[in-house]
DNA sequence: AATGAATGAGGATTCATTCAT
DNA sequence: AATGAATGAATCCTCATTCAT
């Protein structure tokens, strides 16, 4: 581990009270005097670390999901065969998701809706892995892993959404 | 069609107005003033039909979702076959959501995570349904026409998962 | 008089009380609480008039000052000879500043050092009756009523910058 | 020259900045953090020699003015004559402003509307050159330099709103 | 039934100021 | 002497909601 100059705990500190905060009460409900409050700061604190609201929820996915993919992709160099890769990336994105809970309520439920997001470079990491899906699939389908009659868009919908589905669920 | 009383003729409007402006601009986003002006009323006069900005939003599911789920009940019957009705069912939804996209995104976007809506009768039309499907997969692995090894909860949350990225998507 | 529509008195009366809190306190030590207090009505009712505490000072000149400029050329009409008219402007001005003390202030003292008010429509009317001044007395060293040698951009610095000076002293 | 402390040096620099930052944004528009910025050294750092935003506005003028109207008197000693006196004076105030535009701002347009200012020892520097004024033109009458006829008040006016009003609007 | 007018309550944000190091 | 970090206090502004007409 390397040690993280203090200004960077603090923020990390500021982003796991905002995320747990969000995550229980909504964006818009939670105030920034409830982020404060779990962070044990005061407002005005977090607005030394990020310049508004907004930005605050844009920073919680940050390396976070950056982290999840990139270890995601180097897992996946060690698999062979597109069908374990996918079943891979379902236990792990499973995995994730139960391991971090406020993270999963936020990115799903809150800045999925939220046109803003859908144009900042963290939901690019997203399209990523969902392009990764499609990919495999696609390449399982040319190896003859996987039925050459299915709709690779559809089964991607249907692994992401069934993931999506259980996991809003819990 | 049964002659409305003028009351529920502009209950109606005010609802569609707040659907349409809901969907667009999030529920936090969308103002009262919003609505009506969408509504070609005063702000004032939504409040004579609905008590709070919260009770407009939890009323917009209302008859449509029951109309939806008696509809779809109604033709059930005359299909033999769980598969065939799984069908039918998952070609409703598709049909229904394409064709209601405000309605759509009311309900999946905003109301799902809406913990007091969670707990309003208007949310058990919808898990009346989603039992509904699960039913049916049993009933399908029961007389051999599913196969008996599947995760019936696994493949509900499949079928309703994709629908909903799907739609979700568009 | 005409009769004022009702939401045009409550804009007066909100104008007057920004006019007198505004000149006695400054433009930023003087909060919207401020004046609303004096004006007797919430704070919040401020805004259904006007957009923001700047654009309710920005207003405050409003009629007034173009009343005053048309008042004085509607008197003009009446003179002959450079000499009495600039006499009648500056004893219109005296009077009106002794009469309007607040307003006064707030043109004086806060608008003139705002830039953004020096781009505004209202302030081309202080503009006006600053090149009327500098006509008179070109027109007034052409006839021969004044002499002939002086700068006349001075003496109107001379002119406006004597009643500034005895105005904002008082 | 006397050297300086250092102390004294560091003070002059940020009264130096926070002219030039008040002169350009207004006092209340420029913030701490901008004179900081200008003085290039910390926000905390002001407060080791200031003890309050005021408290450096009002210390602005302090030697200045003084130096100002004792550079003035030493030289009023050579003249004779209340005309070449008064002319000296309004002379050294333009050659002054010119040189030092962003003093002029301060005290013409901030630190003359500010009532707290008025009633410091600072204003008194700029009192007793008023005084000085008035007093000379009283001589001048009565040597029959000037006019006896005249308003010695409204000549003061004159002088001292002609420069104000020049240098303003510059 | 409909609404113009008014407001209470609340929230995001800013900034002068403090203080431990 | 210098400052990074933290914050209390304030203020603008928004908006759901009320009510007299």
């Amino acid at each position: 581990m390397v040690p993280q100059p203090k200004s960077e705990i603090r923020k990390e500190q500021i982003l796991k009270a905002a995320m747990k905060t969000f995550a229980h009460k909504g964006f818009h409900d939670a105030t920034i005097s409830d982020v404060a409050r779990e962070a044990k700061i005061s407002d005005a604190t977090i607005y030394e670390y990020f310049s508004s609201k907004e930005e605050l929820l844009f920073s919680i996915p940050g390396k976070t999901t950056r982290k999840h993919k990139e270890e995601l992709e180097s897992i996946l160099e060690f698999l062979r065969g597109a069908a374990d890769k996918v079943r891979c990336i379902i236990h792990r994105y499973f995995w994730f998701f139960e391991n971090n809970p406020d993270y999963a309520s936020v990115t799903m439920l809150i800045l999925k809706q939220n046109r803003k997001f859908l144009e900042m470079p963290a939901y690019k990491d997203v399209q990523d892995l969902s392009r990764l899906v499609l990919h495999l699939i696609k390449e399982g389908m040319a190896t003859g892993e996987f039925r050459a009659d299915i709709n690779p868009y559809l089964v991607r919908a249907a692994i992401l959404g069934t993931i999506e589905h259980l996991v809003g669920a819990a």
